[in-house]
RNA sequence: GGCCCCAUCGUCUAGCGGUCUAGGACUCCGGCCUUUCACGCCGGCAACACGGGUUCGAGUCCCGUUGGGGUCACCA
């Protein structure tokens, strides 16, 4: 039975590598129908643990990346948390002890530090030289009367050499003496993650780790754990990472800074806080940005393009096939079609899929996606009125691909807002009913649709045509002025929907502001059309 | 620095010795469509890191160089 885990560390944030990791682990074991587990790495900072925990757990149920084993999902009196497993790590380090696989130390950090030091300057590699490893229960004792700390260490193999055959590198070959003697159990008592992920990985079955590149070189040390204790050693497959925006560096959280520089990066860091800021999200730039998982999640992206957008950074099926399913995903997925090179986050691309998938989405569940945006921005009330369904489903039909993330209805917002409410935007404000000239003609026009029995898009299309042609004028000379009036902004949907969509009393009301305050403009600009 | 890994357009990639004057996608740049914007459509720019082998033939195999990266904790 194929088995593969993933193994965060509760840190409250789930970060978009992480994820990557977490899908071809998903997507392996769900693809050779064998099971995955989560297990949470907290064998070092555990004070707010559930805290931290909720919100990784959240991301994985919103990306649909469902788990067989875990939080939530115990078996038989499993834990999943390290830091409840510790009588077990303890039982593995005295039966390392007791074999001769590892053994008990007293050197200080200061000691340590200087044999290091001195080896760099002969220019030796460095490997500790067990001086005070203590080979008696005597020994120990007299070390200890010294006021000596006491670890455990690994009894690292002195000579051949390690090939660990790995699913993506395929052979890759380490000599044990290059191999330190790494602490297992610290002076405190507890254990460390390398012992803990081995007994861990042997206790639930794991039958491939799949992890990222970083942990190639632990490999060793992690081989000679599981061989000492005698388990079965797991088959490893190890990923590239995920590299930074334009760079081959690890991405990480820390480097914000930096990745605002990349222009795309930024701007989508820009529409998002603007998202957050309409409906009145806490934004703590550390904890919201396009390197978290829950960013997307914030603003309306669809889980199903953010997954196929990682799927493919660093495996592809073929020439051609962009488009995944999560079905397709894992009926094809496999470890050997996975790119050995690291593979760079490119926002833009990421973007592209969301736009992908948005459109193809279904139009009412579109619906759903967009009202609770509008309803925590304050432009709809909860429970929403039975109007506004059908409403927001014709001026999503209108938007078609401009709405590209559920976030991005609140750019709409004045389809919501009462017509004295509404604000112009001050340039084209200024330019479309600056000239008495243009005021004018939109008096008349406003006098034209006044006179409309039915106010349809199509209604409204022949009105403005045939004022148009009437005026002798061409479309533009009036149409942009009408758009600032109605919406205050200068871009926006077709203007005839627009007009449909708002309604005659709407439409009326607000041409009548729209002159009078623009009446206040100081003359200027002959606005022309464009 | 030691060890390990990696190397095709700006980015993600296809390519597993001849079908490669290197294909697709994203970006970018033109153009069309058009009441704005988005979409759509048409077109364009753009890559096998370098040097040796092996071979009738190398982007594809081998070696080296260069470059990039990861890792070297009583972190995970």
């Amino acid at each position: 039975m194929v088995r593969t885990r993933f193994a965060p560390s509760p840190t409250g944030f789930l970060h978009i590598g992480g994820v990557r990791t977490a899908l071809y682990n998903w997507l392996f074991a769900r693809g050779c129908g064998g099971q995955f587990i989560l297990r949470i790495d907290d064998t070092d900072q555990t004070r707010h643990r559930d805290e931290a925990l909720a919100p990784i757990l959240q991301g994985f149920q919103w990306l649909g990346l469902d788990w067989d084993e875990g939080p939530g999902k115990e078996v038989e009196g499993q834990c999943y948390f390290q830091s409840q497993r510790e009588e077990r790590y303890q039982q593995a380090v005295e039966q390392l002890l007791e074999s001769g696989h590892a053994y008990r130390d007293f050197a200080t950090p200061e000691e340590l530090q200087k044999e290091r030091e001195q080896a760099e300057q002969e220019g030796r590699a460095t490997r500790y030289s067990r001086r005070w490893m203590a080979t008696s229960e005597e020994q120990c004792n007299r070390y200890r009367e010294e006021g000596r700390g006491e670890v455990v260490r690994l009894k690292m193999p002195s000579d051949g050499e390690l090939v660990i055959p790995d699913l993506i590198r395929g052979d890759v070959t380490f000599a044990w003496a290059r191999e330190q003697d790494h602490v297992i159990r610290r002076a405190d008592g507890t254990c460390l993650y390398h012992l803990a992920t081995v007994v861990d990985d042997e206790s639930f079955e794991i039958s491939h780790v799949i992890r990222a590149e970083e942990h190639l070189s632990n490999t060793p040390r992690q081989i000679f754990i599981a061989d000492a204790l005698g388990y079965k050693r797991p088959q490893f497959a190890h990923l590239p990472y995920v590299a930074e925006p334009g760079s081959k560096h690890k991405l990480s959280k820390r480097k914000l800074q930096k990745y605002m520089k990349d222009r795309e990066f930024a701007r989508l860091q820009g529409e998002g806080e603007w998202i957050a800021r309409q409906i009145h999200k806490q934004i703590d730039p550390e904890a919201f940005n396009p390197v978290l998982v829950d960013f997307y999640q914030s603003i309306g992206f669809l889980p199903d393009a953010l997954l196929n957008y990682l799927l493919l950074l660093g495996w592809s099926l073929d020439d051609s096939t962009e488009i995944f399913t999560r079905e397709k995903m894992i009926e094809c997925f496999s470890l050997d079609r996975v790119n050995k090179a690291p593979a760079s986050f490119d926002p833009k691309k990421l973007e592209a899929f969301q736009e992908k998938w948005f459109h193809a989405f279904d139009p009412k569940k579109k619906v759903a996606l967009c009202l609770p945006f509008l309803q925590r921005a304050g432009l709809v009330a909860e429970p929403p009125d039975c109007s506004v369904g059908p409403q927001l489903l014709a001026i999503l039909d209108a938007a078609g691909d401009r709405v590209k993330i559920a976030g991005d209805i609140l750019h709409f917002a004045d389809f919501f807002i009462a017509d004295e409410a509404l604000e112009y935007e001050q340039k084209p404000f200024a330019k479309r009913l600056g000239s008495p000239n243009a005021r004018a003609l939109l008096g008349r026009l406003r006098d034209r649709l006044a006179e409309l029995d039915a106010f349809a898009a199509e209604d409204c299309e022949a009105a403005v045509k045939g004022f148009v042609e009437s005026e002798g004028i061409k479309m533009g000379e009036v149409i942009h002025a009408l758009r600032v009036a109605v919406t205050g902004k200068a871009v926006g949907l077709g203007m005839f929907d627009t007009l449909g969509l708002l309604g005659r009393d709407s439409v009326l009301r607000r041409i009548s502001r729209a002159l009078e305050q623009a009446e206040s403009l100081p003359a200027g600009d002959v606005a022309k059309g464009d």
